[in-house]
DNA sequence: ACGTGTGAACCGATTCACAGCA
DNA sequence: TGCTGTGAATCGGTTCACACGT
């Protein structure tokens, strides 16, 4: 039995695949399955069988040979592994249209993740409440940001400013950024940055279409 | 001198490199400078200088050895390259928050991405004027995918939907889908689709935010 | 017999290192 | 000399295939 070997040798994308797992797992024990398959759970998700139970592996053994897994049971598992049966507080900064959408997107909350402080330069939204919580000035955003002792933060400015953001964010405490802002953020190798890049995104989706007639 | 050996060994992963290329490549032409080599250019990037090089290097040879890239030179090919030297019309289905937050991105029309047509199944939306563009019943999808011959579309509808939208968008012609919709889309093997999935992105950064301490 | 857990084989993408040309 | 273009080497992630436990 091999436990906890992190930083072996699970990726990223075993990572995010384990998020997927996770929220595929709530719907099927919400259609009261208890025992599900590698191969049964993996047809719903374009993984293979094999990669799934890899992807476990990292982490524990969690399943019963000849039998499955046990659907409850894994996800409080997964749940630990990734963090999500604790609340974890995040920080938006920048509320523009797609601030907005994400000030109000639901899917946080499935992983318990809560938007704790939203900071905008825009004096008009400054003091405001949206979603029930305070549009804060970007001036305060060290001082939050340290007092809240937030460590994740999207994102959401324009590219101009992104990167005076992310040194701020980093300077106040921030080890994990979600960045949607098209300009790609130089930040200190001990920093995670995640983009997402829905220019770059699209036209490449265009390209592969194009290339297939 | 190799050309044009599309569909040889590039990624996914060369061609959004590629799209990337091209908007900093634009930043540094309006700098003024009209030569670069790979160093310089990918300094900025994340990306390593060969890489830079091999990933044009599937598509044709565009530096000068002992010199560089011409900047503007540069761009044009890689513009007929990923295609944005054309207008590409797509569709938008769902005009929740985050699809209205699609709607007014500006990041699209930087690549010649126009919305061509806009769905919401929202009786107090449809027939609404939005960013210049009338907001259309899902009722009449079919009819105007196929009229307006859309073949990329962007999904931003409740995660309950989006499949059977996916289905109704590829019977009408559509071959690339953006998903945003927090759901795994079963689709035919040609038809591709990229899937943006703010959760799992966050949550994954977030475990390794943890990971870190 | 069945499905997991996992080392080994495989495969594809990145990086290396150098030949080739300005 | 300097930097590109690219075959070869390397690296890491996925898949295979089977031993193992139930």
């Amino acid at each position: 039995m091999k436990k906890n070997n992190i930083g072996k040798n699970f990726s990223l994308d075993s990572i995010r695949r384990l998020t997927l797992y996770l929220r595929n797992l709530r719907k099927i024990k919400k259609q009261g399955i208890e025992v599900i398959s590698s191969d049964k759970i993996t047809r719903l998700l374009n993984v293979t069988p094999s990669q799934f139970r890899k992807d476990l592996s990292y982490f524990g053994e969690f399943g019963k040979r000849g039998v499955g897994y046990n659907v409850a049971f894994l996800i409080e598992e997964i749940q630990k592994i990734v963090g999500s049966h604790i609340d974890w507080n995040i920080a938006l900064v920048g509320l523009g249209k797609l601030g907005g959408a994400l000030l109000g997107f639901e899917g946080f909350s499935k992983f318990n993740i809560k938007i704790k402080a939203v900071f905008d330069s825009d004096k008009k939204k400054i003091g405001k409440i949206k979603n029930g919580i305070m549009i804060e000035a970007v001036d305060s955003l060290r001082e939050l940001i340290k007092k809240n002792k937030i460590k994740v933060a999207i994102i959401s400015t324009p590219p101009e400013v992104a990167q005076n953001i992310a040194e701020q964010l980093i300077d106040s405490g921030v080890k994990g950024i979600l960045n949607f802002a098209p300009v790609v953020l130089k930040v200190p190798d001990n920093i995670f940055v995640s983009n997402v890049d829905m220019g770059c995104e699209l036209e490449s989706l265009i390209f592969f279409v194009k290339q297939a007639n």
